[in-house]
Parts: C-alpha cells; sequence; structure tokens
RNA sequence: GCCGGGGUGGGGUAGUUGGUCAUCCUAGAGGAUUGUGGAUCCUCCGACCCGGGUUCGAAUCUCGGCCCCGGCCCCA
C-alpha cells in the first residue's frame, strides 16, 4: 500500500472542520483590524530565498528544476514572497499597507512532534509604516489572534538593539555566535566565546540583559539606544491595550534583516517545538531590488496551534437525513431542495435502504430525520423527528424549516 | 544527519522456546424487520509496513529500507 511522504499528514473531515473553526477565527480577527487577504505562488525561485536566509537553506528546503532549467523551490515561508510581491505589485499602494496570509510552506527537516513537512501559517505582513505605532498594532494584532483561537501562550516581546549596543565592538560573526550562545541560553559556551575574545567584561551585563524583565533595568545595562523613545512608546500602547506580555531581551532572531522590535509566542503543552509565533520589525525588500521599505509582521504556527487545542468539537450545526418511501421519493426530492436552499445541510438516502434502516442511519449521522412517505406525499406536510429526543411530529414544511433552524448556532 | 521506542483488517488489539484455516472489540455492508432509529442475534467484508537472509516452515529470529512517536541538531 502506498504511504503518503513523510512528514505529510492527511486530515479527515472531522478535523478539517476543527481547522476550519480555527482558520475563520484567525480571518475574522485579522479583517477586523483591516489586514486583506494576499496569495503568492506555491513554489518561487530558488534564489528568493537564499537571498533572504543565505545558501544555507538549501538543504532545508524542496529544491527542483523545472523542465525549463529554472532553479525552483516550494516555499518553507511566507514573508519573503510577500515582500517580492509588493515590489512587484503594489509599490505604489497608498501606505500603509495590511496585508495577511493562510497558506501552507514545506520544509524538508525531520518530523517530530509540531513540525511536520508540510504545514501551514497564518501571517500579516504591515509594510509601510515605521513606527511605534506600528509595532504595537502588531503585537496587538497577534495576541487578539492567539486569544481567538483558545490556545494557552506565553507573548515574549524585546528588541533587538539592547543587545547588539553591547556587542557592537565585535565583529560581525562574533555578535552572531553571541547571540546564538544568548537565544539558546547557553550561558557556558556565552563565557567560552568571551573569553577566547578576551572580552569576560561583556558576560555580567549581557547575562543581565538576557535576564531581566524590566524596561527601565534593560536601558541602564545595555546603554544609549537609539530606539529607545520609540521602544518605550511601543510598550506604553501594549500596556494600554491590556495585551499580556512580558519583555525579554534575550530573543535574538534567527535572521539578520530583523531591525528593532521582535517577539515570539509560547505554547505550554507543545514539548520541543513549542513556538506558536513569531515576528517583529525587519527590512528585506532592499533585497529584492525595491526601495528599503520598513515592515513589521509575524506568522502564527497553524499546525502547532491545533496540536496545542488537542481535540475540539466541530461547530454545532444541524443535519438532516430524509428518510422516504417509494411514494414518497418525489416529494422528498422537494423538501430536499428546500431545505438546502434554506442552508440546511440535507443527505437523503443513497442506498435503497429501508425506512427503518435509513432512520437507523440518520440517527448516526443527523441531528433531524424527515420522514416522507405516501402520506406525506399526498398532505403535503412533513414528519419532523428530532433525533436526539425522539420527538415527532406533522407539520408544514416551512414550520420544519424554522424548527431545524433554531437548532444550535447555525 | 544523530539517539531511543514502535509498525498485525478503517480504528483499537491478542499472539514471539518459530508450527494447523491469525484472536477479540469496534467500524462498514447485508439480513432477521418494504411507515419509524442507536438494543439483540446472524452473515459478510477486511490485516501481519516493504525487501533480502536463516529454516522443512517466519507475524515471531536476523539484516537493510520505509513510515510513525519522542528527543538532539536546526528552526527562516
Amino acid at each position: 500500500m502506498l504511504q503518503k511522504p513523510r512528514g505529510t499528514r492527511d486530515f479527515l473531515p472531522d478535523e478539517m472542520e476543527a481547522r476550519r473553526h480555527v482558520e475563520r477565527k484567525l480571518r475574522e480577527v485579522a479583517r477586523c483590524y483591516g489586514y486583506r487577504e494576499v496569495c503568492t505562488p506555491e513554489f518561487e525561485d530558488l534564489e528568493l530565498f537564499t537571498m533572504r536566509s543565505g545558501e544555507g537553506i538549501i538543504d532545508e528546503m524542496y529544491v527542483f528544476e523545472d523542465k525549463g532549467g529554472r532553479k525552483l523551490a516550494l516555499r518553507p515561508e511566507i514573508t519573503a514572497a510577500v515582500i517580492r510581491m509588493y515590489i512587484n505589485e503594489a509599490k505604489v499602494a497608498p501606505k500603509p499597507l495590511r496585508w495577511c496570509y493562510f497558506a501552507d510552506c514545506f520544509r524538508y527537516e525531520r518530523p517530530q512532534k509540531g513540525r511536520y513537512r508540510q504545514f501551514w501559517q497564518f501571517g500579516v505582513e504591515l509594510i509601510g509604516a515605521d513606527t511605534a505605532a506600528a509595532d504595537a498594532e502588531t503585537i496587538m494584532l497577534a495576541s487578539d489572534m492567539l486569544n481567538a483561537t483558545g490556545v494557552t501562550y506565553e507573548l515574549k516581546v524585546g528588541h533587538l538593539s539592547f543587545m547588539k549596543n553591547l556587542v557592537k565592538d565585535l565583529d560581525p560573526a562574533m555578535q552572531r555566535r553571541v547571540r546564538a550562545h544568548l537565544d539558546k541560553k547557553d550561558y557556558d559556551g556565552l563565557n567560552a566565546t568571551l573569553a577566547s575574545l578576551d572580552r569576560m567584561d561583556l558576560a555580567d551585563s549581557l547575562t543581565a540583559l538576557v535576564t531581566t524583565r524590566d524596561l527601565a533595568e534593560a536601558f541602564e545595562i545595555a546603554g544609549a539606544i537609539p530606539e529607545k523613545e520609540r521602544f518605550e512608546q511601543t510598550i506604553g500602547s501594549l500596556d494600554a491595550s491590556g495585551v499580556k506580555y512580558s519583555l525579554n531581551f534575550g530573543i535574538a532572531r534567527g535572521l539578520d534583516y530583523y531591525t528593532g522590535m521582535v517577539f515570539e509566542g509560547f505554547a505550554e503543552n507543545l514539548g520541543a517545538e513549542n513556538q506558536i509565533l513569531g515576528g517583529g520589525t525587519y527590512r528585506l525588500a532592499h533585497l529584492f531590488g525595491g526601495d528599503d521599505v520598513a515592515s513589521c509582521g509575524f506568522a502564527i504556527g497553524f499546525d502547532r496551534v491545533m496540536v496545542s487545542l488537542g481535540d475540539i468539537l466541530p461547530a454545532l450545526v444541524p443535519v438532516v437525513g430524509i428518510a422516504c418511501t417509494e411514494e414518497g421519493r418525489t416529494r422528498a426530492i422537494e423538501v430536499a431542495k428546500a431545505l438546502r436552499t434554506a442552508g440546511i445541510r440535507t443527505e437523503m438516502d443513497l442506498m435503497e435502504r429501508g425506512l427503518g434502516a435509513q432512520l437507523a442511519h440518520a440517527a448516526k449521522t443527523a441531528n433531524f430525520a424527515i420522514v416522507i412517505g405516501q402520506r406525506e406525499a399526498e398532505s403535503g406536510q412533513v414528519t419532523l423527528k428530532n433525533l436526539t429526543t425522539a420527538e415527532q411530529k406533522t407539520v408544514d414544511l416551512a414550520a420544519a424549516v424554522a424548527e431545524v433552524r433554531a437548532f444550535g448556532p447555525g
């Protein structure tokens, strides 16, 4: 038997309904903030991703050559594509641009809990607004979106300038190494690196910086930060909005193009792969030949949110199973059409079963049964049976439709 | 790429000192029951991840691969 490719998943109807339910929640919050959906190609020129992230990521992508000899890659993330799209199509659109996307990405990695080779991201990009208000809005949106899903999480907000200011005298490669140590809380490694550079004077302040959760203290440790005022304003807006977060100046994010504010979200019950959100301010457009526009965005790891939420019940929507006899079949088709026109999920027998078997099937798959036999076909009424209460009555079709629609939130 | 644990009908399982038609539950189809359902009974459908090796004989032992789960690395 054929197996599905490693790291991919099949989704049965129950799970798809749960996923769509959470997806709708995310979309709704993004919509209320004014973010409109965009869509980019599933695959792009390989160069788009290597320009953004370096040649090293080729090993972790699905790379292929098409019949014209083009080097292409399945997208491992969406931000680069969105910025390319902005440069190609929307450079002159009125700023700021508020865009969002929900799309699948592909990475060639070892699967484990919460990590798959095909996975979905819900992300937003705010393009062309280079202000504290923009930074704050992005975090508020992230917070509201995660809240809407019902996931339990912790939001950490930081700023790269603090750490950068402390290590600005080191050469760039060493800066990256120090950042990596701090990101992993690898203090032994940090000390070893600093000792090899004869810069143990930095050890205490760096450790203190990534440990502190206090803004004033962080400024004290890191010294004069050009973005001081903006970050204070961002934090002020967050406090005013009631967003729950903690400060963390150890957030390094992997890539160099992040410029200032950064934030990450973590779920509690996910094990090793517990990051469900990551984002910050960045400048990427100039890499692709565009203007040096400032952007701010984040992506939510949709699959990890779903794993963290566990089994959630699908939305309660009414389902009607129609049971009919041979004499009632024509009338049953009319009744089904009326129910469907009213937006009600309606299923008829396709197995040529007897009335009793049709009802037995409906009892397993529906909330209501409507019986149409000779009597109903002649009278024009329908027999509506509530399969939960076993209550049954013969009423006009309109009354039956109204009663079914009154069931549940649907 | 590395370490550990796994893989038996659609789902869940029994079965390893190698030995007749591989166990049970559940789900599915049909019937008892051609105007009233989830009960009960009967029937049917359906599996040893793949390949090599050892053997008279492999679900069981062995090797390799594939896939799943957890962790490492990485995480844009």
